[in-house]
DNA sequence: TGAACACATGAGCAGATATTCATATGAAAG
DNA sequence: CTTTCATATGAATATCTGCTCATGTGTTCA
């Protein structure tokens, strides 16, 4: 039975059985809700959400950036890193020196977004 | 100089300045982007958000999205008091029962462009 | 070919975080 | 008043994560 079930999730009896299932039913895929969780992390960090900012506005090589968010090149590397792997961020060479710019413009909306919603409050 | 305080940050030289010093102009504040990485990291988070998503359908009770989701009661409180904390969602109480629902719906729409952004690729 | 420079990367560490367990709070019912 | 039930909360733990340090890679230039 579902009582059953219930008792071993958690210590208390559903309250509203129809209420769980029709919003089981109306949930999106746990893999779309997963990835996106795992987009939304990577763009919850003040050092990557401050690359891509930077990135809006012109393309730039990982020592500028590093100057301009007062750190040191090695992090900045390591969180380009993560970026490119999730897409966010491309890079093209030259010489010696790599450029990084946004891959993704779309997500730039989104971030637009998130300070809108911490702006009006 | 300049040029001190840039080798004290990285190794390297700094090779774009104008750059540097545009898009620092450019930059949002930084207060404001805190908030906003604080905010994505909020949302960043695959317990929450699957009980975002749960509360857009329907107010539930703490029972109910345990059980929807899974997992034991005190998981879900802990995670709706950091919800709440956030703004993000709100109670009412019904004798023992207490119901939540969601307090920001502007934040369900991005919410679902971070579907959108997993979703076409 | 070897020095210099921009960047990448692995290991290690310190701080953050999500979950569990045990227990407290607070309301309703008997 | 005591018990029961729904929820909250503190402590402890295990995992994750971002940064630093040292070093490796790849390119340019002398």
């Amino acid at each position: 039975m579902s009582a059953e079930k219930n008792i071993a999730v958690c210590d208390c009896t559903v309250i509203h059985e129809e209420t769980v299932s029709k919003v089981r039913e109306s949930m999106p895929e746990e893999g779309v809700l997963e990835r996106s969780a795992d987009f939304f992390k990577i763009v919850g960090d003040r050092t990557r959400i401050r690359i891509l900012h930077a990135l809006f506005h012109s393309e730039m090589c990982v020592c500028d950036i590093a100057v301009l968010l007062d750190m040191n090149q090695s992090a900045i590397s390591h969180q380009l890193r993560v970026l490119k792997q999730s897409g966010l961020v491309k890079y093209r060479r030259e010489g010696k020196i790599v450029f990084y710019s946004l891959d993704d413009e779309h997500v730039m909306n989104i971030l637009d977004q998130g300070l809108v919603h911490v702006s009006h409050n």
